[in-house]
DNA sequence: AAACTTGTTCCAATATTTGAAACTAAGTTT
DNA sequence: AAACTTAGTTTCAAATATTGGAACAAGTTT
């Protein structure tokens, strides 16, 4: 799950992703048959965890969660590390004018991170929608940032996927993939065909820095009943404006300046 | 800033905290210069986060920033331990019923973090309300909070508040502080009077578990400009009666089932 | 009441962390 | 251009924290 060898902390992050991919409060018993630790090195993990708010022991049930020290922690990587907070007005257009859902998300460890959404319809679910992560192999967000990645990373990441069958169209090995990254560059954007989940379609487009560096990908996501590919396609002019412009406004937004020192107390209403 | 004495991993996660608080991009040397350990052991502590995605390195700029793992660990802890997901369809309604901005926040390490918010009229902006942190002493749901903690803790927490006046009405010692808990505890809710910012204002009641804990705390805030702390205070039976179908939720929640086991892949759309 | 299951504590062997100091690489000043 | 900063990286022996087998509770089931 994560990258070991970095000596106790990284196997201590890894405890913590374990719990967090339970996706449900996890007993110790049960981390442990999972986890390959002994018994009281795992229990000394959790416990430091836990001290450390990054787990919530519940005492009533003996169950371990992610702790909410990660979501503080994450509103600050999220206003400062991902293209989010740039990329929103220029998302907020996108959105309005296509009248489909928008996507924006990056790479993590080989997967797709999701770090923000905009449906035109439906009100926007705060951290239920940012901080999901997908496959890489079949949507078309991930194909289209692993289109554009430097090649000698592209074959560490392909050897990274999982290749499960989610669909009769998602790609089912590294070779179609492939082929498929080789036709994204051509077209310059890539397709979800339903590749991950029946009836549901994509099209993306990447966002580059000034260096040529894929930053992530932008999408207009749809349902076969709306749209279909062929409609999708004709929305890819907008679409890259969108994508050129957030990759644009990265480049001229660094950096603000030097500015202020930390302050006591973050500025904030309530 | 973090409990200290968790080994290597407390002061690891300490040194995330520190550039987190920056509030953006910081160099080695700055770092160096605020936290209290050598230079090597926080170089391999810096690169220890880096290498595992808790940490962002920007080469260009020689800078560190909160990594993205940190966005994705956050889902898991926002959608498992917090209130939010359960309360989310109340504090819609509640919203939607009184017209004013509705905030929902729980206690972490003396601070007050607000994991969700719903403004009936501009559209909510993900991350960048869920995770901010606020001080306790002076904001609506920070003095409710403490009001309902046991009584052990209250001591403690307040020993950790700063006490900065932010405006003429903040509260300006431990004892001052006291006195408001006792008058909170007494009439049921909390009040903000421009104690944090100026115009802005707000009344705040207690989520309250089965067996009386103090979990969290929703709030109605307004400005002065548009209702009187009187014309708040006559909307708490529509507070308290949110407030407390969120402690109900709560309580019969817990726990939905033995679901399935943790499966390769999460279901996510794109 | 014996046998499990689950969680917690002990402690000596072991591996990791520690941090002063040395070093490299740029950038500045004299 | 030599001398002097400043910022970041590496080294290594000493100090320290981690490790994990095993024993110990405490509660459940057979």
């Amino acid at each position: 799950m994560s990258e070991l060898g970095d000596g106790t902390v990284g196997k201590a992050l890894d405890v913590l992703d374990r719990v967090a991919s339970f996706g449900r409060p996890v007993r110790f018993s049960e981390l442990l048959d999972d986890a390959p630790y002994p018994k009281a090195t795992l229990y000394r993990f959790v416990q430091t965890l836990t001290n450390q708010r990054m787990l919530a022991y519940d005492a009533d049930t003996g169950t371990y969660s992610p702790g909410v020290r990660l979501v503080r922690l994450a509103h600050s990587a999220w206003s400062q590390s991902s293209l989010a907070p740039i990329a929103r007005p220029e998302l907020e257009r996108l959105a309005a004018d296509v009248g489909e859902t928008v996507h924006l998300a990056q790479l993590d460890h080989a997967q797709v991170l999701y770090v923000d959404k905009i449906n035109p319809t439906r009100p926007v679910h705060m951290f239920s929608d940012a901080g999901k992560v997908g496959p890489a192999y079949c949507t078309g967000i991930g194909k289209t940032i692993l289109a554009y990645e430097h090649p000698d990373r592209v074959e560490e990441l392909i050897a990274q996927q999982s290749f499960h069958p989610f669909t009769p169209a998602t790609l089912a090995d590294a070779n179609s993939l492939r082929a498929e990254l080789v036709e994204i560059r051509a077209q310059g954007h890539g397709f979800d065909r339903e590749e991950h989940e029946p009836s549901i379609i994509c099209i993306a487009a990447p966002i580059l820095s000034r260096q040529g560096r894929v930053l992530g990908a932008v999408s207009i996501t749809a349902t076969t009943q709306r749209l279909s590919l062929a409609a999708l396609e004709k929305l890819a002019p907008r679409l890259h404006e969108a994508a050129d412009k957030i990759g644009a406004a990265v480049g001229s937004w660094r950096f603000p300046d030097i500015d202020q020192r930390p302050n006591c107390n973050r500025e904030d209403r309530q």
